[in-house]
DNA sequence: GTGGTCTAGACCACT
DNA sequence: GTGGTCTAGACCACG
């Protein structure tokens, strides 16, 4: 759970972020109890109120439930998890098209310097 | 110049990607005179006020120079063309890569799931 | 903090450069926290933003960090400190000697002029 | 006649300035015609308008005398070259002095800098 | 309450 | 008309 105090984007979005990524992973599995968010709070250094937000904003996407007294669980929806999983990474790739378009470079280049960076370090043989 | 006026991302940040993307992408040549911030303004439905701190981060960056009463105008540096191409490619590329690593994507994946969007539509020999 | 609204150097301006004196005069200690934009605004008998300017212009200087929603705090660098008193002296001294040198005034006259001032009234033994 | 375009110190009053150092260094005699200003507005590439405006501004201060069709002249006044001389030198010397006093450096310090920076490069016999 | 962004409109130096 | 500074006041994310 890393987070990003300087970035524009708000912390309770990177949080819910951090919980779909996590979801993605396998991570996370469905049915599993987070912590509450005073638990969150001291873990991530930041106001449980943040917090709080972030699992609303999960609870309205569907992601998780909350059960009275008892905390909020990842719901236990398997396909959930998937669509995650495709739709983030297809954001991804869409942005990083659009930006590397956006920058004039070639499909081409765009494989290129990809590899590079990916492999970078692995040289020969 | 297309801003996005519901990101996170200010408006004047937007708008010193948009004219280092413009660079990069060759629609932009060193010594140009780019619009004062009043027309700027005009054009892009955005306050005077953020065009200039715009033009000052960009003047900041040394992407631009500025003459007393005649306007603000890309600097003449050939070099700093290239460095800023580079520059955003890199980051692009290293954002794309941690989005996916964050999602738990291993590199060859990432490799398929770039060619398939950069292909659609192309199927077939 | 002492403004001169009539110089033509920008207040924003000022105001950085008394807070880098009161560090090289070890008056402000590094880790403390400076006054929110809206205090100093009162205090200093300025708008707001103007502060905020300032406080942005020391944050990109490296003077400053600022913990989102909780302020803005001196930098805990020492190094920072004697990078600042020394930088400082050195560009005065330079502008001092520029100044000297325009009006066609020698180094033994700079020495001379420069003790009759600061030990006038001292005289004799 | 070097003009910083980018002080704050509007380009007329550097220009005033640049001849009340020229006439203490000796460099423009009482009497002399100084160039008018559509000649000066050329040789410093700057408009018009501002030459005039530092032209006025000498005149008002008494440094010059217009005559009708003409030019203008520097005034035939010898008190005044040395009373300009020592009022410009002993401006700098108290402006260096409090600059230096702000952060917090004393007198012999202020002394030891300006040797060091004055003679460095000197070394030795 | 704290910093960050944005709008609106004013004044200034310079071309 | 061009950039630079300043004021005034609004909204947002965060604590």
């Amino acid at each position: 759970m890393q987070l990003n105090f300087d970035s524009p984007k708000p912390i309770y979005l990177q949080m819910v972020d951090e919980v779909k990524k996590a979801l993605a992973r396998g991570e996370l599995l469905p049915g599993t109890k987070i912590p509450s968010h005073k638990e969150r709070a001291q873990m991530s250094q930041v106001n449980p109120n943040t917090v709080q937000r972030a699992y609303q904003e999960m609870e309205r996407e569907g992601l998780t439930e909350t059960l009275r007294g008892q905390g909020t669980f990842i719901k236990n929806d398997p396909a959930m998890l998937l669509r995650i999983r495709s739709e983030m990474a297809q954001a991804a790739v869409q942005q990083f098209i659009e930006e590397m378009d956006g920058l004039g470079i070639e499909p081409t280049e765009m494989e290129t310097m990809l590899k590079n960076q990916l492999y970078k370090g692995t040289k020969g043989g």
